[in-house]
DNA sequence: TCTTACCTTTACGTTAACGTCAAGGAGAAG
DNA sequence: CTTCTCCTTGACGTTAACGTAAAGGTAAGA
């Protein structure tokens, strides 16, 4: 019997995963597909790291945020980005202000949904109230 | 010259909307299909109302949140709902409940990339400086 | 009356993001 | 060696949300 030294392993199967994260091997091969996880190939199987795994996982926080796979590449791509020259430094700086203005857009316009559910809400409540 | 009493028109045209929230003409057609706005019929022309008005607004909103036309559906019909007897009206609440959930796990979502981008931003801005 | 602008329906085309077979390899267990 | 289980690569299918002609109606202005 093999001893289990390593905690919980610091690789993964393509089905780990995918159960782990709720979704299909297919889906995880299409996001290899678009260069969103890049796992070692050991033969022909995928080993994928943790690197992989964090860029899984924000790719599914991505997705639960309903940004496309383009948008989401942008700003997975930003977690690891290297340093560069100043020019790039710039551009790179530009690129987060950028996205951080589309998150807070979408922050507004939930807080004003919920507002306005909450109000929904309470006239449900009410109405409810009156029939007692 | 007809006296345009009505300050602002109350009523208006496909392609008065279309222009105003920058979206087709098939774009709203296509949510007149699947309901989400249902404007009057003057012969073949379609007339809008502030209802449908408002309701657009809020179907662009949702899908600024990145929300499908079915769950936006959901959310927008949440707006007119008529009073009902008690049953309906516990199920309502439990559906406002249901949407408010989403956007709050949404809204949780959104912090947490605001707050790893600022701190990738921070890196970023630190580099540039060591740079000079 | 003839443009011009705006509207109409019908209907096939397109893109994203996977789903769903089909056919087969690789290794561990019995 | 055979049977499982999990993996692999194609490759065509599907759904949502429109895009994009095609072909024509209508009302106002020159």
């Amino acid at each position: 019997m093999e001893t289990d030294t390593a905690t919980t392993s610091t690789t993964w199967t393509i089905g780990e995963l995918a159960d782990e994260f709720g979704v299909t091997h297919r889906t995880i091969r299409f996001y290899e597909d678009q260069g969103l996880v890049t796992p070692e190939r050991r033969g022909t199987a995928r080993v994928f790291h943790v690197r992989d795994r964090v860029r899984l996982a924000l790719v599914l926080r991505g997705k639960r945020l309903g940004f496309d796979l383009g948008q989401i590449r942008r700003i997975v791509d930003m977690y690891d980005e290297e340093p560069g020259e100043e020019g790039q430094l710039r551009y790179f700086l530009e690129q987060i202000a950028a996205r951080r203005a589309e998150l807070e857009q979408r922050r507004q316009d939930i807080e004003t949904t919920l507002a306005e559910l909450a109000e929904v809400e309470r006239r449900a409540r009410e109405t409810l109230t009156n029939l007692a």
